[in-house]
DNA sequence: ATGCACGTACTTTTT
DNA sequence: GTACGTGCAT
């Protein structure tokens, strides 16, 4: 098979690309998987480069496996011994096997972001800082970012000047402190103390550096420092370091991303050659000028632009709407005549918003038109309180030191064991310094709790030493859940629990027994390809765990097959739609309100918030509808917005516009914003009396219109926000009045006495 | 130790 | 609008 037929000039100049450092820059729909698949099928095919030779590495596990299961179709069952992953999964493989080397236990456990929270909370409550004022989670960040950027505590602790850095150096101490206490590590660190690992210790690093003759990275964009240099390291013998990347698509700098990586990867490999695909193969000439016209406003990009050999195909649309519901119901309206006049699929719909919560009103209007809608990426399983209190004790059998895992299950169910024996608990491991459990299972002999708590803790340690007897007997990790689940009565405990939703939580414990049961250990491949480790040697336990931790597929509600797809910006990178709605286009969703805050001391927040808008218009085919609303309630307060800056940027020509949008940036529009302005500003009436209502359609004006200025003989001026569905006469408008305290009323237009001002 | 009531705060979230 | 944390009462 010729894996360089069917590719244009760049993409095939990238695959043929064999020796020394290469970036990608590669446009949105440009054909980078094909291409870089291809690449890896032609390095091992044409270059005789065996599979483990070749670390691949992504963001998700979902791209990862992806992508071997492409190159499994090209090359075949080879494609198994490939090393791909995400940058998490190999360095804890790595760190498994030789992260020993510098004192890590073998058995560390993976805490995760809900770990690392209840970790620094601690922390900081144990400072005695007011954590309201000062907020744990901003602490978590900054270590986060720290960690992103390989500084040390030792580092921050040095340059610390404000008392307030120093807490934050002191705090970044103690949790460190604290995770190793518990032999464990959170997701920075494996990235961390990997590159630490090769760092100091040349034999690893001469190990897996003289093993990889290549190292390919995808998604580059959103690679943090501790990543880049990770891969460096492991690419520093043969220095064939394949990077592929968007800087335009950079959505997640909020995470330690750094885009300046790709755009200064010939800084750091002068000799790199650079290569762009900028032959768009997804959309239409429409969908590309609009989404250029925006994302040509960021400074600092690297400039290019997308072409495509296709035709100009349909007009954009805009649509004002009137709140967020009337929005909602437009989409679907929208919706249900691409179905039925255009044939399309629902499965081909997509509607993307900037924040999750958006998304109850298109739950709602869309169970009442019965459209049916599927929601992406809201929940993880992993996350559930119930999973996470199941796998906090398999992690305690796994490894007992584990603090944070330990102090949760503590008292699930309750068994009279409140905070403050947790704490004296804690208090007395860090005094000793021993971890929870050397402190509990000395209990007997040491007894140094009183009576009443020490018969409390007995009948705990007994519990736990059954199921570590278990444990040492068993590989089969549903039958140690079934045997926790036995023990403490979980199931039971959940049903019992006031909250509704107990029967629904024994669901998700019986999936994951049924995932347990599923589960098959990943056999340990050395470098000759051979099978290093039997599998009854394997390490079930710990392989669950760390598939638990690192490999947490979100859940997706309903998968009905024939649904609207709805999720976040962030969420469609990487995925493409026939058909795409962007809703919520107003200042402070898009851009977000923290962005434009911001950005008045720099720049790079609203620049972010364009690269996400820019995401969302690429990631449509053939069409693409935007919408905003005139006045939308988020967090729980109703509020009146502007429309999106960017759509000023999209070219005028590509909109066709609906609703209030026919009066974007005309008098009329001043004069709504104005008397929408004065309205919020005076007064905060209860005005989000959302009723049952049909879409507006505006293309048939009944007497008044949108933004009408009224005046009311009882309740004063208003200005019309809503009106019945067209067909003949409105039969009743709705109007914000002005005074304060009266809100909105809807009105029968043919008995009310109104009349327009102005 | 546990349960309830009130106040508050709140992007995005690949790992 | 909800979820979570604090503070008080049982």
């Amino acid at each position: 098979m010729d894996f360089t037929a069917q590719l244009n000039d760049h993409q095939r100049a990238a695959v043929m690309h064999v020796e020394g450092p290469l970036v990608i820059f590669a446009g949105a729909g440009s054909g980078k998987t094909r291409t870089l698949t291809r690449r890896i099928a032609y390095l091992m095919t044409e270059h005789g480069v065996p599979a483990w030779r070749i670390l691949a590495v992504t963001f998700t596990n979902k791209a990862a496996r992806e992508m071997r299961e492409r190159i499994e179709t090209l090359v075949g069952p080879t494609a198994q011994r490939l090393w791909m992953g995400t940058f998490h999964s190999m360095c804890a493989r790595m760190l498994r096997m030789h992260g020993s080397r510098i004192g890590i236990d073998p058995h560390f456990v993976i805490f995760d972001s809900d770990d690392s929270t209840r970790l620094i909370k601690e922390v900081v409550a144990q400072s005695g800082l007011d954590s309201q004022r000062y907020k744990p989670s901003s602490f978590l960040h900054q270590i986060s970012d720290a960690k992103n950027k390989l500084q040390t505590y030792q580092a921050q602790l040095e340059a610390a000047q404000t008392p307030l850095e120093k807490y934050a150096a002191q705090f970044y101490k103690q949790y460190q402190e604290r995770l190793r206490a518990s032999r464990a590590l959170d997701f920075d660190d494996l990235l961390v103390e990997s590159v630490r690992l090769l760092e100091t210790d040349q034999e690893t690093r001469d190990y897996w550096s003289d093993r990889f003759l290549h190292v390919l990275i995808d998604e580059f964009q959103d690679a943090n420092l501790a990543q880049f240099r990770w891969a460096q390291l492991l690419a520093s013998r043969h220095r064939n370091i394949c990077v592929v990347g968007d800087d335009d698509q950079s959505i997640y700098a909020w995470r330690g991303a750094d885009v300046q990586q790709i755009l200064n990867f010939t800084t750091a490999y002068p000799d790199a050659t650079v290569i762009r695909l900028e032959q768009n193969y997804r959309s239409t000439s429409t969908i590309l000028d609009a989404a250029h016209g925006v994302i040509k406003r960021n400074t600092g990009r690297s400039p290019k632009k997308l072409w495509t050999e296709d035709g100009a195909g349909e007009s954009l649309v805009l649509h004002g709407a009137a709140t967020a519901h009337e929005e909602a119901f437009w989409v679907a309206d929208q919706i249900a005549q691409l179905q039925r006049l255009d044939r399309v699929s629902y499965s081909d719909i997509a509607i993307l918003c900037r924040v999750n919560a958006q998304s109850r009103v298109f739950e709602e209007i869309f169970m009442r038109l019965r459209i049916p809608l599927r929601l992406v990426g809201t929940q993880r399983f992993y996350d559930r309180r119930e999973i996470k209190d199941l796998t906090s004790y398999l992690r305690v059998l796994y490894n007992p030191h584990d603090n944070v895992a330990l102090s949760r299950i503590i008292n699930v169910p309750a068994r009279g064991i409140g905070a403050t024996t947790v704490d004296r608990l804690t208090g007395h491991a860090a005094q000793t310094g021993r971890s929870m459990w050397e402190v509990l299972s000395a209990i007997e002999e040491e007894k140094p709790f009183s009576p009443a708590v020490h018969k409390k803790l007995v009948p705990l340690l007994a519990l736990l030493r059954e199921l570590q007897e278990a444990a040492q007997l068993t590989d089969r990790v549903d039958e140690l859940l079934q045997l926790i689940i036995r023990k403490t009565g979980y199931i039971n405990f959940l049903l019992n629990e006031k909250d509704g939703k107990g029967e629904d939580r024994v669901r998700n414990v019986d999936e994951l027994t049924l995932a347990a049961s599923e589960f098959e250990p990943q056999a340990l491949i050395d470098e000759d390809g051979e099978i290093a480790a039997a599998p009854d040697e394997l390490d079930y336990l710990g392989q669950f765990l760390e598939t638990v931790t690192l490999d947490d597929e979100r859940q997706q509600a309903v998968n009905n097959g024939q649904a609207v797809t709805l999720m976040t910006l962030h969420g469609a990178k990487g995925l493409e739609f026939p058909m795409v709605f962007l809703v919520g286009m107003e200042q402070g969703l898009l851009p977000h309100a923290r962005a434009v805050w911001n950005s008045e001391a720099s720049n790079n927040d609203l620049e972010e918030e364009r690269r996400l808008c820019y995401v969302g218009l690429t990631r449509a085919m053939k069409r693409i509808f935007l919408s905003y609303a005139a006045q939308r309630t988020l967090h729980g307060r109703t509020e009146i917005t502007q429309p999106s800056q960017f759509l000023k940027e999209i070219p005028n020509d590509l909109i066709e516009r609906s609703g209030m949008a026919r009066f974007l940036d005309s008098p009329r529009q001043a004069l709504v914003n104005d008397t929408l302005e004065k309205f919020n500003g005076s007064s905060r009436p209860n005005n989000a009396t959302e009723t049952k209502h049909a879409p507006v359609d505006a293309d048939v004006p009944p007497t008044y219109e949108m933004g009408d200025r009224l005046r009311h003989p009882k309740f004063g001026e208003g200005l019309v926000v809503k009106m019945s569905p067209h067909g003949g006469n409105s039969e009743w408008v709705e109007i914000a009045f002005l005074q304060p305290g009266i809100g909105t009323k809807k009105l029968a237009v043919h008995y009310a006495p109104l009349e327009k001002v102005g």
